[in-house]
DNA sequence: CGACAAATTGAGTGTTTTCAACGATCGTGG
DNA sequence: CCACGATCGTTGAAAACACTCAATTTGTCG
């Protein structure tokens, strides 16, 4: 049980502040000391997303999200300060909402996209037709029959792949059976496959710890 | 000028919806169509930051920021929903515009890392200890010790590297002249060099194109 | 002092990038 | 309508880079 006066809470090295599922309805502005925030992969990698030291404001999470998303853990003795979020209910149903709801989606979507940037060429491409189908088909059209409206260099420049890279990736998974290709447009063939891409990837060992 | 019905808006294909750094003081709703959102950094490379198509909303600067800092392009004939901000004024002062603030500082930071993911090693590693001392000058530390509060593994998965990798950056910027490295206590010898590494940083022809 | 964890260094491997070339596609103007 | 030029997409080969594995050193904590 930490100290704490108020909504102040002294925390110590190694002490967390919440872990990623907590409820929480509350956003922390640190006072001193330093914080990292951090997500466990289902693969039971760390991945750190931020340092916190004085004056920053962790946990965006409690605004429009009910639980948190990632754990936050004090690096030194810190103090935080915590504040109480009422900004969702008050503003319900407004433009402000709206807008701020973008935000947060903005924000979860550049973490995705951080995460996506630690795997292989090809794990990158496959996730993202996987999240492009996911996206074309919460609209309505086929799951399957992907049209991209971007060239590849610009798909290249967004994965952080140079062009030629995020061609062969095209090709490599052609080949696999996973997808079929004509200029921008993209059948999904073989979803498993494409999943399987998507996830560990790595040809190395990945598959006999999968097995053993 | 662009077909327009009250603030709706038809764009055609290689229309730009804003550029960085014009005034704003909205934001947009895609209703058709696709967009994409990027930067052009100082080497004149396109950073892609992000696809837009039906539904989502782009522009969020115009929240919280008097003017632009990404440009948004058409790649197909789009339709967009232009929906002015009145968030800021409204709410100055509140914990509402407080925890805003946060949140879009926090898009930029994210922005900024992903930019950063895209550079080599030494690029990131220079990068990184120049935001943080420039972070602890702000805060009335010395802008040449810096303190880093975590480990060489967090410091890794941070900014995306093996912890090997990581140390031998050090170890290089540290044979450069520009850092001395005493375990979490680093000092900024050679602030010039430094910088050098966390831009261009480029051996190949990036010096002749500056030259030419 | 001794065990454990973190940091560093070396060697080898794998992936991505770069450089170069070619075919296909698109938009444009003759 | 077709030819032209430019860009885009694709593939190959070599080099650069970061990663993994392994060993050593250093630092920390009991």
């Amino acid at each position: 049980m930490p100290a704490s006066v108020g909504h102040q809470r002294i925390m110590h090295r190694g002490e967390h502040l919440f872990h990623a599922g907590e409820p929480t309805d509350s956003v922390y502005v640190v006072r001193s000391g330093a914080l990292k925030s951090y997500t466990i992969h289902e693969d039971g990698e760390e991945q750190v997303l931020g340092f916190h030291m004085t004056g920053d404001i962790v946990g965006f999470d409690g605004i429009l999200a009910s639980t948190t998303t990632c754990t936050v853990v004090a690096l030194d003795t810190s103090c935080v300060y915590r504040l109480p979020t009422r900004l969702p209910r008050a503003d319900a149903d407004t433009a402000t909402h709206t807008v701020v709801s973008a935000m947060y989606g903005e924000i979860r979507r550049l973490y995705h996209l951080l995460h996506l940037e630690r795997a292989s060429t090809r794990e990158r491409l496959a996730s993202f037709l996987l999240e492009h189908a996911s996206k074309q088909a919460q609209r309505g059209y086929s799951e399957r029959e992907l049209v991209l409206p971007m060239s590849r260099r610009d798909l290249a420049s967004y994965l952080g792949l140079a062009t030629e890279t995020l061609c062969r990736a095209f090709t490599h998974l052609r080949r696999q059976g996973a997808i079929e290709v004509d200029r921008n447009r993209i059948r999904i063939v073989d979803r498993e496959t494409l999943a399987t891409a998507a996830g560990v990837d790595a040809p190395p060992d990945a598959r006999e710890r999968a097995t053993a």
